[in-house]
DNA sequence: CCTTTATAGTTTCATTTGTAACTTATTTGG
DNA sequence: CCAAATAAGTTACAAATGAAACTATAAAGG
């Protein structure tokens, strides 16, 4: 015998779900090309762009600049390194701290991979137009937003 | 001495990464609401909630409304159960089968997170016209229709 | 009818993940 | 100057996670 719903509370409509299944969506579909293709996680790949963009950088400004949290930038730099597409010296300045460099192989790595995320990038996006595309990063701009605004007030009661 | 970017690759730009820390800002946001009042996970809140709809339902049934998979679900349900929230029993007809349902205590647990992640919804969506709830959901489905796409065609690849 | 295949859900196993702890180096403050 | 505090990055440990394996049950097919 089937029972009413207690509060008419739909799963399916509720944001944050929708947000979870759009995300494993999206990322699912983006980590094929550096998982399958070169064996390397969402982390090191993460850390590669970054240093894809400038370097050398230590793993503190990695961890500043691609939003994951310095144990998980330790390991990927173990992994990188361990696969060759990395250098680590120490820091000259900061003994604490290390240089990392892409190497050789590392670049050609990234500018590979680069290219294939970025036409991946367009086929996510296929059918929306530039508005759309603009107004769909600035509305989860905005919900970002409110939600760390939520955590600080929730952090700030403990 | 800084080089400059190989490709002049953006992670910021990037729009998978956007869409991670979205879902990250927002999902930490909405755990804390079940994680740190009931210590339930995120698995066993969305079987809660699947339940809370409609009930009684077969593990199955769960996975198919709650995007988790199934070992995932199995878990959540011991969880649940252990906690007192939950009750099974073989199905009558397939014994293959359990019936789930919620206990007396599970539906005023449910009944307490629904009221308080309505709120959070709210407040996620604080500052967005109804307009723009509605374009952001739109635009979240057509890209993740579209990651879903590109994930079948990688798969037939296989 | 009976064997093979498929399904429902659980458990196992290896890997990943997050928090805490740790070591070394640097900075701060008296 | 020196002790205390902080920072940089790594490692340890427990828990979470995903794939594979498993058992019991049901369905399919000859």
């Amino acid at each position: 015998m089937k029972k009413g719903p207690l509060d008419a509370f739909q799963l399916e409509s509720f944001f944050p779900y929708l947000v979870r299944i759009y995300y494993r969506a999206v990322s699912q579909s983006v980590s094929n090309i550096y998982e399958r293709e070169y064996n390397i996680t969402v982390s090191e790949w993460r850390a590669m762009a970054v240093l894809g963009n400038e370097q050398p950088l230590s793993a503190g400004e990695i961890v500043k600049r691609s939003s994951i949290d310095k144990v998980r930038v330790s390991r990927a730099i173990a992994g990188l390194t361990k696969a060759g597409y990395l250098e680590r010296r120490v820091d000259e300045n900061d003994r604490r701290k290390v240089a990392l460099q892409l190497t050789r192989s590392g670049q050609l790595v990234f500018q590979d991979l680069v290219a294939k995320v970025r036409q991946l990038e367009e086929e996510l996006l296929a059918g929306l137009s530039e508005d759309e595309r603009d107004q769909l990063r600035n509305l989860m701009a905005k919900v970002r937003k409110n939600a760390t605004e939520i955590e600080a007030r929730y952090h700030s009661e403990d």
